[in-house]
DNA sequence: ACTTGGCACTCGACTGACCGGAGTGCCAGG
DNA sequence: CCTGGCACTCCGGTCAGTCGAGTGCCAAGT
C-alpha cells in the first residue's frame, strides 16, 4: 500500500515543509533530494499518499502539506532522534552545572530547553509522591498547630502548616518527629502510608488518638495531595510560529497558564523511558490541538522524578526536538540523581 | 497654551481612540461629544495639540491619535480613576475570600486582576526584607549544616538550608535558636541586623565564633539577597491587542518572563500609596516600550508588603484599569494584614 | 480675535481586471 | 509502472481607478 518510495516522498515532504513553512511542490521535491524519478511519478505517489490522509493541500494548485496523521507516520517511522551537536552539548553543561540548588536547576533546565529547542518549555518538579523522604522536620509552632517540613532526596522541600484538633505538648511532638522520622527516612512518599502502618499500635496508649489525627492530616497533605509544580520558559517562541497559528495564539497561552493542563500533557505518559510525542488533534487539550508535545520522564529508571518537555507548532522540527528534549532529561536526571 | 476646550479635545481624542483602535476624525469627534463647535474649530485645535506634541497622525489624511505625552497629560490632568462596579466588587470578594494561604491569595489575585483589567496582570509576594518574623525555626540536619525556616507576619514561608564552616552540637543549635527566636520575633526583617547586634556579646564565649558565623550567613540570606517572588497571569490577553503591537509582541513576553523586569516595574514606584502609571517611552525597560505599566502597592500604609500591576498596550483604559488596580491591592493588603 | 463654512488636496482602502507561475490531474506512450 | 506532455486551476502580485475620510487653509462672519 505504502512502499518504499512513497514513505521517502513523505519524509521529503515532511522535511521540506518544516524547514521551508510553504507548502511543497512536486517538481521541487524531485529536484532537491535525489530521488531519482520525475516529478510525475512523485505526483501520483502524492495523490496515493493524499487518499490515505497523509497529507493534503490547501487549495487546488497548492503544493501538499503533512496532516497530523502524515507527521504521525513521520515521527513513529521515518525519523530518527536526532544526536545532539557538539555545541549543544556543551551548552547544556554550561547551562546547568552551576545550579546550586533545586530552583535553579529546574529554571535552569527550563531556560536552557526553550533555548535549545526554541519552542515553549515545561519542566515539572521532581513530583513529590515519587520521592523519598531525606528529613522531616515537624516544629511546634502552637498548641494546635504544627510546622511540617519535609526535604526530599531530590532536594525539594515542602511545607505545610498543620491545623491540630487538639492541643500538643512539646513532649508530645518530640514523640511524633522520632516516629515519623525513624519510619520515614528514605522512604518513598508512595509508601509512607504502609511505613506508617505500625504506627498507632507501636506508640504509647496516651498519645494514640492524637497520633491517629495527625498521621491522617500527614498524609493527607504530603501524599493524597501533593503539590505539584511546574517550571515554563520560551512564551516568546511561540511569536516566531505567528504564520502556524494564525488566530490560535490565544487559545495556546491560555492553556499554557494553566497548571493542570501542563501537568496532564506531562502526566499522560504511559512508559515515562521514551521520548513521547502528541501531534495536534492528538491533544486532549482544548487550546493545544494545533500544536505539538514532546515530552519524556526524568529521572532514575527514566522518569521517577517527573516530566519535561516541549509545546510548539505541529510544524516543528521533531527529529532534534525529541534529541534535545531527552538530553536535558538524561542531564538533569543525573545531576538530581547525584545530588 | 492649551486652553480648557483643548484639553477637551484631547480627552475626547484619548477615549475615542482607546473605546475604537481607530484614529479619531475632527468631524467624527465634533458629533460624538457635545462640544458645541464645529469640525474647523476642533481640526484649529488638534493643530494645535499637535504641535505641542500631544498627538499625532500616521498619514496624512489620517485621523489622529495620542502621543505618550498625550497619554501622559490625559492620566495626570483628565482623567479621575474610575471607581468600580458593584459587579466587580463582588467578583474581587467571591474571588479572594475562599483563599486558604498566602500561596492562594497570590495566585487568586493576579488571576482576578487579569481578568478584571484583560490586561497582562503581575504581583509581587509579600516583600521579605519589608515583612516581619512571625517565626523562625532552625532545625539541625547534619553537623555541619542548618535549615532556616522562616514564617512572616503574611504567612510567607520560606527556607534556606545553610552549609557552615564548623560542626554544630545539637545543644549549640538549641541555644542558636532560643537566641534569635527571642530577639527576631516581631521584628521586621530591615532590622534583623539591629535586633542582632548585641548577640555577640551576649551569647557564652564558646559558642561566639560559630554564632557570628551564623549570623552573617542568616543575615546575608534573609535580609542582603531575600528572594522575592513574582506572580503573573493573562498574557493570553496580549494578543487581543495584536493590532497594537504589529511585531512587538515577541519582546514584551520575553520582558515578562525576566524576574528581574518584572521587579523593577514593581519596584520602581516612589510613592508607594497611590497608583503609579509609566506610558510606552517611559518604561525603562527595553522590549517594553510599546506597553503602559500601571502599579501600585498594597500593604499596610499602602505599599508596605509590596506591589503589583498590570502590563497592557498604551491605548488603555487608564481610567478603568488604575481603578482595577487599586481596588485589588487595597482588598489584598486588608486580606494579608488580617491573617 | 475667534469661529465657521467652503474648497482643494492628499492619501489610504477597496475594487476589478489582468497576468504569470506554480502546481495539479490526467492521459497516452514507452 | 514510469514518464513527458498538456490543459486547467487558482493564488499572488500589479496596476488603474474610484471613493471617502480627513486635513489645511482662507475668507467671511460675528
Amino acid at each position: 500500500m505504502l512502499d518504499d518510495r512513497k514513505l521517502e516522498v513523505l519524509r521529503a515532504i515532511v522535511e521540506d515543509f518544516v524547514s521551508t513553512t510553504e507548502p511543497v511542490g512536486s517538481k521541487s521535491l524531485a529536484e532537491r533530494h535525489g530521488l531519482g524519478v520525475s516529478p510525475a511519478t512523485v505526483r501520483n505517489d502524492m495523490a496515493a499518499l493524499e487518499d490515505e490522509g497523509y497529507i493534503t493541500h490547501p487549495h487546488t494548485s497548492a503544493g501538499r502539506i503533512p496532516t497530523d496523521k502524515g507527521y504521525r507516520l513521520f515521527v513513529d517511522q521515518l525519523s530518527t532522534v536526532k544526536p545532539l551537536s557538539p555545541a549543544e552539548r556543551r551548552a547544556i553543561q554550561s547551562f546547568l552545572e552551576g545550579a546550586v540548588d533545586l530552583d535553579d536547576v529546574v529554571r535552569r533546565s527550563v531556560r536552557l530547553l526553550a533555548q535549545l529547542t526554541r519552542q515553549v518549555a515545561v519542566v515539572q518538579y521532581p513530583s513529590l509522591s515519587r520521592s523519598s523522604v531525606r528529613h522531616l522536620e515537624i516544629v511546634h509552632l502552637a498548641p494546635n498547630r504544627l510546622l511540617l517540613v519535609l526535604i526530599t532526596d531530590t532536594g525539594r522541600v515542602e511545607q505545610r502548616v498543620l491545623e491540630l484538633p487538639t492541643t500538643l505538648s512539646d513532649d508530645d511532638v518530640a514523640l511524633l518527629r522520632q516516629a515519623f522520622g525513624s519510619r520515614l527516612h528514605g522512604a518513598r512518599l508512595v509508601d509512607a502510608p504502609a511505613a506508617l502502618s505500625d504506627l498507632p499500635d507501636a506508640a504509647p496508649m496516651a498519645i494514640r488518638p492524637v497520633l491517629t489525627s495527625v498521621m491522617s492530616v500527614v498524609l493527607e497533605t504530603l501524599v493524597d495531595q501533593p503539590e505539584e509544580r511546574i517550571a515554563l520558559a520560551g512564551t516568546a517562541n511561540l511569536t516566531r510560529h505567528v504564520l502556524d497559528f494564525p488566530q490560535t495564539l490565544r487559545p495556546v497561552l491560555e492553556a499554557l497558564e494553566e497548571q493542570v493542563v501542563l501537568l496532564k500533557l506531562l502526566g499522560e505518559v504511559n512508559d515515562p523511558t521514551t521520548v513521547h510525542v502528541k501531534i495536534g488533534e492528538e491533544n486532549n487539550v482544548e487550546g493545544l490541538r494545533s500544536t505539538s508535545v514532546v515530552t519524556v520522564g526524568y529521572g532514575p529508571d527514566g522518569g521517577a522524578y517527573g516530566g519535561l518537555g516541549v509545546v510548539g507548532p505541529t510544524r516543528m522540527d521533531y527529529a532534534g526536538n525529541m534529541g534535545q528534549v531527552r538530553a536535558v532529561a538524561r542531564y538533569v536526571g543525573e545531576l538530581l540523581a547525584g545530588a
